[in-house]
RNA sequence: GGAGAGGUGUCUGAGUGGUCGAAAGAGCACGCCUGGAAAGUGUGUAUACUCCAAAAGGGUAUCGAGGGUUCGAAUCCCUCCCUCUCCGCCA
């Protein structure tokens, strides 16, 4: 969420920023300054009715304890003649009425504010759809694949590593089942991930994998996404879409030292996505789940080290990607391909030889203070103030479709050939 | 799930209608003391919003959350949430 003091102060750039993201109701800013400021105006003047109360209620407490009950008595009844003193009633009439309009005004102000997204930062492209993305950088070979090449989904077939049959008669569509080396390979990922991550000055946290609401909110699943999410109602808690979910609202309401930044933390858990509407071709084997596995990176940053830090975080992802041999592209997503929250995002792509298609792998976000505003997650800065700090995460990496591009890219006469980082992990190589 | 207890500042903990944003202690920060440290000692130590061009300085709100009673609520009443203890169940 912006801060509408943000918006007051820039209401030029914040309309130019937004036309980047393509956002469809630019009056809405406005809308949000002039509620603003009837809001202010609002609030300054129940306070000084407010005042008023409060300095009459203790004038009757000093009357009451010194003794003098008739003069307190006539305070309170409107008929005493006290300069300064206005009648009691007729001051928490209007009060009432004031703080009910502010109230009114509140809500009306945060129902737009919510609507809108976080500012793209200045390097973020214009642009509508996925083609406008712009390419980074394209690192590795293409592999050649003979004619008879299987795609993924046909291969965990052939060596009996996934099943995803079975998991649809346990569960449904989207929630596979991992067996044999199938499942072997998956925990070799994950660990390798995790230690890769901590070499690299994240340290790991096992998270519920059940948020509330207010974590939801933080973080800003809800209200906007709402349907994404899987929901148990019985309590109340939502299933987790993405690690920095928990991980990010450890920190909700957390005033840190600034000596304590940057802070980073990993985790592995299961991710949870309805995906409502998504279906089709290209949502074949492990392209797109209901449930899968993930290593996250979060990071909480001072706003100065921000974006050096997503540079970091973006070469991590990459590190690993060329650790596992595998071609990959960095994107910038444009205005209009971003998430609603992200000021810049970076996507990787591995090249999946066998579906001859990029596949997303990792984003990798800087929210900027869009999170922090909403987890009140501050630093003490130099000058001893209270500051928002800015929060950034990224997937390293998301497991299934890292595991389609292996098994389709490393298939041979022989087998699949297991990554040599990742033998240590598996204990085997080949499959 | 049943019974009981309780939620106060960074922590411990006092506070049952007024001078309480809140005693006291601990911690922390800065200073004094010291050759240096400890001890001792002094001062300070919440957050948000808002008024003022800014600073200085005001104001309002916040003692789990929301509502109510009252001129006035940490304190009384109602609703909700959470934590702890015991019993039951259980990996």
């Amino acid at each position: 969420m912006l801060q509408v003091s943000y918006i007051r102060d820039n209401r030029e750039q914040v309309l130019e920023r937004l036309a980047v993201k393509n956002f469809k109701q630019p009056e809405l800013v406005d809308e949000i300054i002039e509620l603003d400021s009837k809001l202010r105006s609002t609030k300054t003047y129940l306070e000084k009715i407010q005042m008023q109360v409060n300095t009459t209620s203790k004038l009757i407490g000093e009357l009451m304890r010194s003794g003098k009950k008739e003069e307190a008595e006539a305070i309170k009844s409107g008929t005493a003649d006290v300069p300064g003193i206005t009648d009691l009633k007729t001051l928490k009439d209007i009060a009432k009425e004031e703080g009910d309009n502010l109230v009114a005004l509140e809500e009306e102000l945060y129902q737009k504010l919510v609507l809108l997204p976080n500012l793209p930062h200045s390097s973020v492209p214009k642009g509508l759809t996925p083609e406008d993305n712009e390419v980074v950088l394209e690192h590795g070979e293409k592999p050649e694949l003979p004619a008879d090449a299987l795609p993924h989904w046909e291969l965990a077939a052939k060596y009996g590593l996934i099943d995803f049959e079975l998991g649809v008669k346990i569960t449904g569509a989207g929630f596979p089942v991992y067996k044999g080396k199938g499942a072997k390979l998956q925990r070799a990922l994950i660990n390798y991930f995790i230690d890769e991550a901590e070499k690299a000055g994240y340290s790991e946290v096992s998270v519920p994998l059940m948020v509330n609401e207010a974590s939801g909110f933080g973080t800003s699943q809800l209200p906007d996404k709402e349907g994404q999410m899987y929901h148990v109602g019985i309590d109340n808690l939502y299933l987790i879409p993405t690690a920095e979910v928990p991980i990010t609202n450890l920190y909700r309401e957390v005033i840190l030292k600034e000596d304590q930044l940057p802070v980073r933390n990993c985790g592995h858990t299961p991710c949870f996505r309805r995906e409502a509407g998504s279906y089709g071709a290209h949502v074949r084997g492990l392209n797109r789940l209901h449930q899968f596995d993930k290593v996250e990176i979060v990071t909480i940053a001072h706003p100065d080290k921000s974006y050096e830090i997503l540079e970091l975080m973006s070469n991590h992802v990459q590190g690993l990607l060329k650790n596992l041999g595998l071609p990959y592209r960095v994107l910038r997503l444009c205005g209009g391909d971003m998430g609603f929250g992200s000021a810049l995002t970076y996507d990787m792509e591995t090249w999946s030889a066998a579906q001859q298609r990029w596949l997303e792998v990792s984003s990798v976000s800087n929210f900027e203070t869009f999170q922090s505003n909403r987890l009140k997650l501050r630093f003490r800065n130099a000058e001893g103030k209270t500051q928002l700090a800015h929060t950034l995460n990224g997937s390293a990496l998301a497991l299934p479709r890292i595991v389609a591009t292996l098994l389709e890219n490393n298939q041979t006469e022989q087998g699949i050939k297991v990554p040599e980082v990742l033998v240590p992990y598996t204990k085997f190589e080949w499959i």
